[in-house]
DNA sequence: CAGCAATGTGGGCGTTGACCACATCATCGA
DNA sequence: TCGATGATGTGGTCAACGCCCACATTGCTG
């Protein structure tokens, strides 16, 4: 006892989650250049080499707060099967709606999980997983479109990227490079032409009729 | 190495010019995170703030680096409009394929360019322009396209933004996130794919008959 | 209840970006 | 011709960072 922090016991008890949660917080203020170990250690209240019982260096911390996005990816997809249980257009529509949805309304971690920072195929088993699963998600989207008629027939794995790949390449106009705030500023806007954008993809991948 | 720079000139001469040349270098070895000013000091030979005379910080010298980048897509989009005069069709196609050699050659540029390390709407004069620039470009052989008839009418900055973030998205999944590397390893197979998950988008830019 | 692994602590090293005052040099007008 | 001046390069310095160390405290388990 007696420490210099009478008011917290010497274990936090949940510091890695601790870590995660504010890690999220500042990357959301501050994008993840502005995110250091010791700050974060200094914010909750530990030492700054706390952290390091729980993440081996900062890049596992940065794969842990990206794999939170992945994981939302996945839940939404899983979500959208039984929303539109019947209506896989709509269902890859909105799927891709959301990932532009994290790009504005939470570029920096938008930028984390595709920006480089992290390293998808050469990253902690959790992390690659998550990812995998995410993008799992969406193929299946698109495999129940196909068994549905709605979709054309052939490779999947194709549509999957393509559809991934707009959205992704879209997201980052905005998120990342900025480059489409010169062109659109207003975020009712910037939906609006994604929506265009997004529709000469979907007259591709639907089935022809 | 002729380069010689006699060892005790105490101006180097054409130092701005030598730091973006070593710094895409190191960029190319090391990526941007493993870029620091101090070691390309010590690399070309001068004090540790020397850069800070043609910089006014880290990132803008990391804004010049980029700008390279652009302008290479430029140059590449007017000469595909002579290269292939009276076939807007390549010419959008090889335009794409060669931001995707970006990604896949020198990957840690294409993440420069694209991972938000830089804003290009909040950045220095010059970045600003050589990015619109390279746009602009590339809205130039839709627009050639659409007045031939090879591509159908309507806004092209849809059609832009479209090829844009398609092919932009599929290129960071190579080069930034890594997770194409998961599926298929080999650059030539890469390739192959690409052309795959790019016609799709294509098919929805040409002109329905 | 003893001991051990998990967790947290302060100290410290080497590196970095950025600021300062000062040194050197090239240019150009008196 | 020369010396003032602004551009360029230098070393010193600071705070912050990532990461490693030995050590302290705690909770669990045998």
């Amino acid at each position: 006892m007696s420490k210099a922090r009478p008011d917290h016991a010497y274990h936090h008890g949940d510091l890695r989650n601790a870590l995660i949660v504010n890690g999220l917080q500042v990357l959301a203020e501050k994008g993840v250049a502005g995110l250091s170990l010791r700050e974060l250690a200094r914010q909750i209240g530990v030492g700054h080499n706390a952290p390091y019982r729980h993440f081996k260096n900062k890049t596992e911390l940065l794969e842990a707060m990206a794999g939170t996005g992945f994981r939302k990816l996945k839940a939404r997809n899983l979500r959208l099967e039984l929303e539109y249980a019947n209506d896989p257009e709509t269902q890859l529509f909105e799927s891709g709606m959301h990932l532009l949805s994290i790009a504005i309304e939470e570029p920096h971690l938008f930028n984390l999980m595709f920006g480089g920072h992290i390293s998808l195929n050469d990253c902690g088993e959790a992390l690659h997983k998550e990812a995998e699963e995410s993008i799992q998600s969406l193929a299946k989207i698109i495999q129940n479109g196909q068994k549905a008629g709605v979709f054309s027939e052939g490779e999947t794995l194709k549509k999957t990227l393509g559809a991934m790949s707009m959205v992704q390449g879209f997201a980052t106009m905005i998120a990342s490079s900025g480059i489409l705030k010169q062109v659109v500023d207003d975020e009712q806007q910037l939906r609006a032409l994604a929506v265009q954008v997004y529709d000469v993809l979907l007259d591709g991948i639907k089935a022809k009729n």
